[in-house]
Parts: C-alpha cells; sequence; structure tokens
DNA sequence: TTGCTCCTCACGTCACGTGAGGTGGC
DNA sequence: TTGCTCCTCACGTCACGTGAGGTGGC
C-alpha cells in the first residue's frame, strides 16, 4: 500500500482514459508533470493524478482553453501563501460552478426546442405540404397562425 | 413584409451571432448555403436560416464534428420521399434529445463534486496541513477517515 | 535476446482566426 | 467618387492524431 505506486504513461493512460498525445501535451503546457522520470527518459505517474486529468477534461467540456485551465488549476507557487493558494482554489471551484449553471441553462433551453419540434412534427404526418430549399418555412402552419419551432424550420431545408 | 427579405453576410452574422468566417466555412461543408449571390458574388441570407445557425450551434456544443452534423441535417435529396425524410429529421432530433440527456448527467455529476468539494475547502481553513507537488494527498484528512474529494485532490498540487 | 513500451521529432487535421490585396453596392 | 462591406486566397492556431525512426525495461 505504498503511496509511492507509479504507473508508466501507457497504464497511467489507460486508467485515466485518454491516451499518451494528450498526457504529453498536458505536460508540455505545464498542466500535469509526471511524478518522475527514469534514467531512460521513461515517464512515471503516481495514480492519484488521474483527478487531475479528469478535472481538466470536465473543464476542457465547459468551454475552456487549456491556457485558461493552467491559470486556474496552476500549482502553488513557492512564495504562496497558504490563505492565497486556498483562495484561488476556492475560486477555480466556484468559477467551475458558474460555468456548470451556465451549461445547465444551455441545455434546458435546447432540450425545450426538442421536445417542442418532436411534438410538432407529430403533427406533420397528417399534412402533405413539404418546405424545400427555396421555401423555407411551412405555409400551412403559418396560415392556421401555428408556425414551425426554430429546430424544424431549420431542419426543413 | 415579404418572405424574400435578405441580408448580406455581415448583417445576418450579427442577428445569427456568428461571424463572416463561419458562416463561410458552414457554405463550404455544404451545411448552410445563402439563399442567393448578387452578380459581384455578394451571399445573401434568408432571415429565417439563423434557427439553422444556432441549430448547428447546439449540436457542435454537444460535441458533434461539422461532418456529422452534416449527415444529421443535410437538406432533402430530390429523390427521397417524404416519409423518409420526415423519418430522417426525426432521428436528428431524436439523436440530439439523447445527447442531451447523457451531457445533463455529465454535469450534474460535476456539480457534485464540486459541491463536495468546495463543502470540505471550509474544513481546510482550520487545518494546517499543506499538500504539495511531491505528496499529492491529504494526510491529516486521510488519517481521520476523511478522504479528500477527488476535485480537491486534483487542485492541491 | 526478444518483444512490448516508451522516447522525440515533425507533419497532418479540424474549425476556424487573421490579415493581404482587390472589388462591389448604395 | 467616397467609404464601407464584401470577395478570394492563404497562412496561423489550438488540441491533439498519426506515423517515422530509434531506444528503454523486465
Amino acid at each position: 500500500m505504498s503511496h509511492s505506486e507509479l504507473l508508466k504513461i501507457g497504464d497511467f493512460a489507460r486508467v485515466a482514459n485518454t491516451n499518451l498525445r494528450t498526457l504529453r501535451y498536458y505536460e508540455e503546457l505545464g498542466l500535469l508533470a509526471p511524478a518522475s522520470r527514469s534514467r531512460g527518459g521513461f515517464r512515471y505517474y503516481r495514480r492519484t493524478d488521474v483527478h487531475r486529468v479528469i478535472l481538466i477534461r470536465d473543464l476542457q467540456e465547459l468551454g475552456l482553453a487549456l491556457e485558461r485551465i493552467h491559470d486556474l488549476i496552476g500549482s502553488r507557487g513557492k512564495h504562496e501563501s497558504r490563505e492565497s493558494f486556498l483562495g484561488r482554489v476556492r475560486a477555480a471551484l466556484e468559477e467551475q460552478g458558474r460555468l456548470l449553471d451556465e451549461r445547465t441553462r444551455a441545455i434546458e433551453e435546447q432540450r425545450r426546442k426538442v421536445h417542442e419540434a418532436l411534438h410538432k412534427l407529430a403533427e406533420c404526418r397528417d399534412c402533405q405540404h413539404s418546405p424545400c430549399a427555396m421555401n423555407n418555412f411551412c405555409e400551412p402552419c403559418a396560415n392556421t397562425g401555428a408556425a414551425l419551432p426554430e429546430s424544424l424550420s431549420a431542419l426543413y431545408q
């Protein structure tokens, strides 16, 4: 149960669900360094560092560039106080929470549009009108005052 | 109130909340063509086509490549039947719904981790231990059986 | 020693960003 | 005619993908 159990890059990539190129690129950007190197240059990673990979991935999916992520989760400098460091950690977590809120709102909006479009699509089965490229709106529906949902007018093209 | 009101690419980009380069690139990939061109080559777009831009953006944010999006929402071919076309539209919408479900689950998981880490971080203020690069785990917490949340062990580095 | 894993270049790709140099439209 | 918008190359960028050619580790 030694804390110094180390993995070669291939094994680490497997447990972190990523690949060699990505890990080397993260190292190049200073995002995640291997715990040590062998004499021959082989990278050795700590198992616990998978959490860091997952965090980086999570932030990327929220739309952050790797450089921005580096700013957020960069390591503690030699001259940084404990309070300053904990403050930065908290700020990074709160930033992530804010981004999650934004993303949640966007997804709910998308879901609303998709549901509306699917519901409308059921009605279309009994209608013989076919919008086309030069006529990207649904005349029958417009005429009865029931306009096409946005997602459908985007697909009928 | 003519249906043929057309916008130059700059005005269209403004209402679609995008830019000239992106619109030209979408056209190059066959994702969205202007309704017409002037003699001098100027692109003219229909106002209703903003919905298509928004749909493409939504699908991109769900992680789809533009070529995959082209497969999903490509226009109706000359020889495609009405039923086939409506079936494709429905499949595209259902695919989007599936992707939204996945994304929602991933975001809820991230939110859980962030909340857990922020809660734990409050406790850290009264603790004097500082994990560092060579010791990326929190000994005091581990010793009392209260392990660090994953997001914190990723940040303490 | 064999075979698998790893190493460092280095060029390719996707979805644009960003000028350069020139022309269209009211 | 002036000025703003648009046009088509074409090279740059970010986050990797994908070999080429060579060496390390058990």
